[in-house]
DNA sequence: TTTAGGG
DNA sequence: CCCTAAA
């Protein structure tokens, strides 16, 4: 359960705002819980079922795969923040960071291309990429991206900031040249002092050797400003991609948020409440930033208890309401109609995952159905041809194009205040603390988990021949050992020689949406869970991009493409994984627990408003709190109120201080009792009317 | 769209 | 948190 309980406060921390739109399906996917994980395994053993059937219809096993052609491709990365500015130091405030058009999402891309060999641990990865924690953090504002963005309508004006990690500009190049030995491949990689470094001589294959590598130089890391590289369809977008090379990876953050100024200054008082009367506006303007207060025109709102006052207020600010009303977004009810799925919109003819299949023949960009992008991969060398060339000779080769890992979702959350330095550092530590953990891969076929890793590839339905075959995905997703949820084996190994090389796939589908709380910076200065910010924040989800938007770019992601040596099977001409229908079903939203300064702030604003009159409860305390609904204050003022009557042995979760839950008892009490009036004199004028 | 409640 | 009947 630690995974759980990681979850459950992962959100304490600051964090970067999402967009509201996307909130909700994000939510729903990173939803961690024991029921949903009932309802997965259903459908887990569904699909064992007609993994059953396909075991029934396998025909002769895998033959092997000669390799001898196979020559690792040379990658060329764009370099990073050739424009980028260096403001190592200066507060983020300074930059030009627009909190609500930042790139949210973590894609992990490869800068070396062609890796024939699959025999790559997945946990020497994590392990470099924990090495990488010393390796430096490069931020690209929006200058940076301005060429691509340009050309990437897709990103608009939302590409501002980009998070890219970068080997050591010191020795990347003799580090990885010596450990690779001779090699076929040049590999430009760009850091922050030292630009274009050209790396040749890479080892052109990756095995034992490569893992070893990887522990000494994890990863030549390369960030690339160019949103066109990566062009993630919705999917990886929310999910964070994760575009992985056994040679490198590339990390850049994509958020679109919304403004989290709130957090500029975060609070430390926590501790001092006071009786209810009367406290509240002072004290709370004192805590909350200025711009989260609606001056209340008012000052009748002054006596929360002043049930009359507070009505007359409301009837005459009514119809303020109902315009801001229509001009606001609630996310929620939006849900059923986005789809959160990873493998999802394929249908659309669009590459929507971060896999795409080499087509058998005479590769070319086009193939793939993939925008403009596709023809700059850097893939496809001769030597590569000559290898697909071979594979079809003698096997049936499966050739997969992996683009993309899905990799977990990130929250991070810093304050303005917040010097690029520390951005950095707390992106690093968000990304160790994932592949530090260990990473699993899962094998999607059309949307769904393919649990069985001893089906081969043929038997699995992964085959050229295999025309229902459209989609196959991979996902990098969090070690799920520590969970309790977990399943059998977890082994972080990708067995290259096995003829099943289809790694377990966790009982959750997404798994690896959830929220780190690792990635809490400036936790010093911001206890858990005594930051107001929490409340104010925008909503995280948001950043996740909108669907359609995302669809486009998925195309151009040309760059991750990796030459994965499919064992035994057929060579296989494979396409961008389609969605399956069920996956569109809703998510929940992610559980995302009140801190004390939310419930704070609730109880303020009920003992003002009272209860019954949430709407108005959310505009006034939450209005910048787009991840939660009237009817999430609702049900926490339930609970509350619950939590109030029980003793404090029963209750679980972050404590609430006893003075808040008096409050809310009394506030409870008091407009409890002042409806029970409210529905006598009703009844009563009622009466006197007939 | 909001409320109010059950799940 | 979700889902929904009601308003």
């Amino acid at each position: 359960m630690v995974l759980l309980k990681r979850l459950d406060y992962g959100f304490n921390g600051y964090q970067v705002p999402p967009t509201p739109r996307a909130a909700r399906s994000a939510r729903r996917r990173c939803e961690f819980r024991r029921k949903d994980y009932v309802q997965k395994m259903c459908a887990f053993d569904l699909l064992a079922t007609v993994a059953g059937k396909l075991l029934l219809e396998g025909r002769c096993s895998p033959k092997s795969v000669d390799t001898s052609s196979d020559k690792e491709q040379t990658e060329v990365v764009e370099s990073s923040d050739r424009k980028g500015k260096n403001v190592e130091n200066k507060p983020l405030e300074e930059k030009s960071f627009e909190q609500d058009s930042c790139e949210r999402n973590f894609l992990f891309t490869e800068i070396v291309s062609q890796a024939p060999n699959s025999n790559f641990h997945a946990h020497k990865l994590a392990r470099g990429q924990n090495d990488a924690c010393s390796r430096p953090a490069s931020v690209i504002t929006s200058e940076s991206s301005e060429k691509f963005g340009s050309a990437e309508p897709m990103f608009n004006n939302d590409c501002k900031l980009r998070l890219g990690i970068f080997p050591h500009p010191v020795d990347v190049e003799s580090s990885i040249c010596r450990s690779e030995g001779e090699t076929k491949k040049q590999i430009k990689i760009e850091t922050p002092n030292n630009r274009n470094l050209a790396i040749n001589n890479l080892a052109d294959t990756c095995n034992v050797g490569r893992s070893d590598t990887w522990d000494r130089k994890p990863s030549t890391l390369v960030s690339s400003p160019d949103c066109q590289k990566f062009p993630f369809c919705r999917d990886q977008i929310l999910c964070g991609s994760f575009p992985v090379k056994q040679d490198g990876v590339k990390l850049v953050t994509k958020d679109d948020d919304e403004n989290y100024s709130g957090c500029t200054k975060p609070s430390t008082t926590n501790k001092a409440f006071r009786p209810p009367p009367h406290v509240g506006d002072c004290r709370t303007r004192k805590l909350l930033p200025s711009k989260y207060w609606k001056p209340t025109p008012n000052s009748k709102d002054k006596d929360p208890y002043d049930p009359h006052a507070e009505r007359r207020n409301y009837l005459n600010r009514n119809n303020s309401y109902k315009r801001k009303r229509s001009q606001r977004d609630y996310p929620f009810k939006k849900r059923k109609f986005f789809d959160c799925s990873s493998v999802s919109n394929s249908d659309e003819g669009i590459s929507s995952d971060g896999i795409s299949s080499v087509p058998e023949y005479g590769y070319g960009g086009g193939a793939l159905g993939s925008g403009p992008s596709l023809t700059t991969v850097p893939m496809a060398p001769t030597s590569l041809r000559g290898e697909r060339a071979s594979f079809q000779s003698r096997n049936s080769h499966v050739k997969l194009k992996i683009k993309s890992f899905r990799v977990p979702e990130l929250f991070i959350e810093v304050p303005e205040s917040a010097t690029i330095g520390s951005l950095k550092r707390t992106v690093m530590e968000a990304v160790t603390a994932i592949l530090g953990g260990g990473l699993h891969v899962g094998v999607l076929l059309q949307g769904k988990k393919i649990r069985d890793d001893n089906k081969t590839l043929l038997q699995t339905g992964i085959s050229h021949d295999n025309k229902k075959l459209d989609s196959l995905g991979f996902t990098l997703e969090p070690t799920p050992t520590q969970s309790p949820l977990c399943l059998e084996d977890c082994s972080f190994e990708l067995p290259c020689d096995t003829p099943q090389p289809l790694a377990r796939y966790p009982p959750m589908p997404n798994v690896g949406q959830i929220s780190h709380p690792h990635c809490n910076l400036d936790t010093q200065s911001n206890p858990r869970g005594t930051n107001l910010c929490n409340f104010f924040e925008s909503d995280r989800d948001s950043a996740l991009f909108p669907p359609n938007m995302s669809l486009e770019k998925t195309t151009t992601d040309s760059k991750a493409l990796v030459s994965v040596r499919p064992m035994k099977a057929e060579a296989l001409a494979m396409v961008p994984m389609r969605k399956s229908k069920q996956s569109e079903s809703a998510q929940r939203r992610i559980r995302r627990p009140f801190t004390v300064s939310e419930v704070e702030a609730l109880v303020q604003a009920v003992e003002k408003l009272g209860t019954g009159r949430w709407r108005d409860v959310k505009l006034r305390a939450f209005d910048n709190a787009k991840h939660r609904t009237y009817v999430d204050l609702k049900d926490k003022w339930k609970t509350l109120v619950h939590t109030a009557r029980i003793s404090p042995q029963q209750r679980r979760g972050e404590p609430v201080p006893q003075e808040l839950l008096d409050r809310v008892l009394t506030a409870h009490a008091f407009w409890s009792q002042q409806q029970v009036k409210q529905q006598l004199k009703s009844q009563s004028e009622t009466c006197l009317l007939l």
